[in-house]
DNA sequence: GTGAAAGCGCTAACAT
DNA sequence: ATGTTAGCGCTTTCAC
């Protein structure tokens, strides 16, 4: 790979030279610069991003981070498609960090980050609570959250309105005749997991619902735990009629228990998930779900990140999009 | 952040014996480590990777490039996650480049990973014959290219054998009684659509079944072109009885455009896909696909990868995986 | 308008 | 066993 040494060399002249044209802010007298266009020319000169980053940490490193949980849940596959498309539009590359919930893992990768000196940082954080993520944000990096936010911190935010979505879900439920409402919940440690409870709880209640503790259940957020805990529910003496499965992971696990149980949907049992996908029509029977706007949280988090890192000092924003319950036939 | 320079300072030593405890290679008396060891964790001092991989190009950068056509392809998906295990246990982090099959983004995340200063690169290259990415190999980059080679040129590659996992599926199409069997493509610049439809017209050339070229309908690889092609096969006059799909976004799109139609399947319409996903069985109905290793394409690819890092002069290795037909009951 | 030189944080000779 | 120093490729004063 040539250096701004070599095309200096071999335009003849400084390299600071070189660096004038290539950042084209100082005047450069045209012959000059003509000569040098050349030579970069000629020897396929690419600057160094890594050199760029070392010498200032001020200027743009075009290089941001982002931290999910979970890349194989297609939500956020969708979250980062958004995101990738703003950083494209900014000529930004993208370390991908998929920590699997794992908080070893998690600490790790923001290790790996803040030692690769990126940008800016989009993450959805394992913890509310993250110490570490936190520090990073105090010692000014730009940070925004997706799904998840930062407790006792300042930090940009997008996220849905969880507990309303879930809140709609289960509402339509009921509505529609269900009385014996399960619940199949991720990780309690996830702030989501927790409000979906509560959007569920919360519509029980209201509609006069008895509660019934043993219809919650608490898995990972994983198809796995989707699986386990649907055949828990469907096992008991006296089953639920209608199941509100906490992600789509979930769901497509519960869903797979069902058949493989060879019950009728919604005829045996109804079900419900967050969490929208694009074949969810063409799943057995359509799926009706509480979609979230995956792409647009990540758009929009691309384009916070990108005005926070212009301007560090604007204050923080918490976006909350509305989610849309998609009604189809599975309830 | 703390540098190198301020550990050494605090520790009364020169930088030199900073580096020499954090690469444990010379000997260094342990009292003088102790101290250095103490002022690391004072000062939570966490070495740049980006100084490390300027100083040194030759040494370890603990980065490495993945690029690909569309993270939101599933099969990508658990390809990236192969190679992520496999990177996260060498403690390398990764830039993600997803080109959307598009060669200008492609050409400049090519840019981008090298100007990064990337170790590696694990590329399913938009087309067989790119000059840039031959170029890199040929400049000595460790490459590992999957699902699709680079033709002219001695590469790593790992993949499955797409002709044979065509066949596969559309003979079990003609021994299951279907006659008019449609193909829908994927883009035909990559060579898994071309070996696929080599499957096709083998298995049906092999048992006499007259080839039809209207049934043979050329999309983009994605959703949209499965709905889009679905739908033209089947206001065709006479249309087919059955469609093998070039690959999952295609299957999803066109089972949408059946269920709109109303149509049973397999009754009205048989279909069989290329690319399995684990919740193949909760689609309706459940789908019979040609399954391809996705999780072990990219394990082993990372494998391949490191080995290179860790000897270029290693002979390449081109690892061909075994699909499985998932009989299930889409026709 | 252009060049010289310092320095970002680190490694690896080469000294001592 | 430890320190000194050059240099990776770049930006940015400060001279001229």
């Amino acid at each position: 790979m040539a250096s701004m040494n070599d095309v200096a060399k071999r335009a003849g002249v400084s390299i600071a030279t070189v660096s004038r044209v290539l950042n084209n802010n100082s005047n450069v007298n045209d012959a000059t610069r003509a000569k040098i266009l050349k030579a970069i020319k000629e020897l396929k000169y690419q600057p160094s991003r890594v050199a760029k980053r070392l010498r200032s940490k001020s200027i743009s490193s075009n290089l941001l981070g982002v931290l999910i949980p979970d890349i194989q849940n297609p939500f956020y596959v969708d979250v980062f498609k958004g995101i990738e498309d703003i950083a494209y539009l900014n000529n930004y590359a993208i370390i991908m960090c998929n920590f699997g919930q794992d908080e070893k893992k998690e600490k790790l990768y923001l290790e790996i980050l803040q030692s690769e000196g990126i940008d800016g940082l989009i993450a959805a954080p394992a913890s509310e609570d993250d110490p570490q993520l936190k520090k990073m944000v105090k010692d000014g990096l730009p940070v925004v959250c997706v799904d998840r936010g930062l407790t006792g911190i300042d930090v940009d935010v997008v996220l849905v309105d969880n507990q309303k979505g879930a809140y709609n879900a289960v509402e339509y439920l009921v509505k529609s005749g269900y009385k014996r409402i399960a619940y199949i919940s991720g990780m309690t440690a996830i702030p989501s997991s927790r409000l979906r409870e509560k959007g569920y709880l919360e519509a029980l209640r209201e509609n006069n619902i008895e509660i019934d503790r043993n219809f919650i259940k608490y898995g990972d957020s994983k198809h796995e735990s989707g699986v386990r805990l649907c055949d828990e529910l469907l096992k008991m003496p006296n089953p639920p009629d209608a199941i509100f499965a906490g992600n789509n992971l979930i769901t497509l696990g519960a869903l797979e228990t069902i058949h493989k149980r060879g019950l009728r949907i919604p005829q045996d049992i109804a079900i419900i998930g967050f969490d929208d996908m694009y074949w969810s029509n063409s799943l057995n029977p359509p799926l009706t779900a509480v979609r979230q706007p995956a792409y647009e949280i990540g758009k929009r988090a691309g384009e916070l990140l990108f005005q926070r890192i212009n301007d560090t000092e604007r204050s923080c924003i918490q976006m909350i999009l509305k989610t849309d319950l998609m009604i189809r036939s599975s309830c």
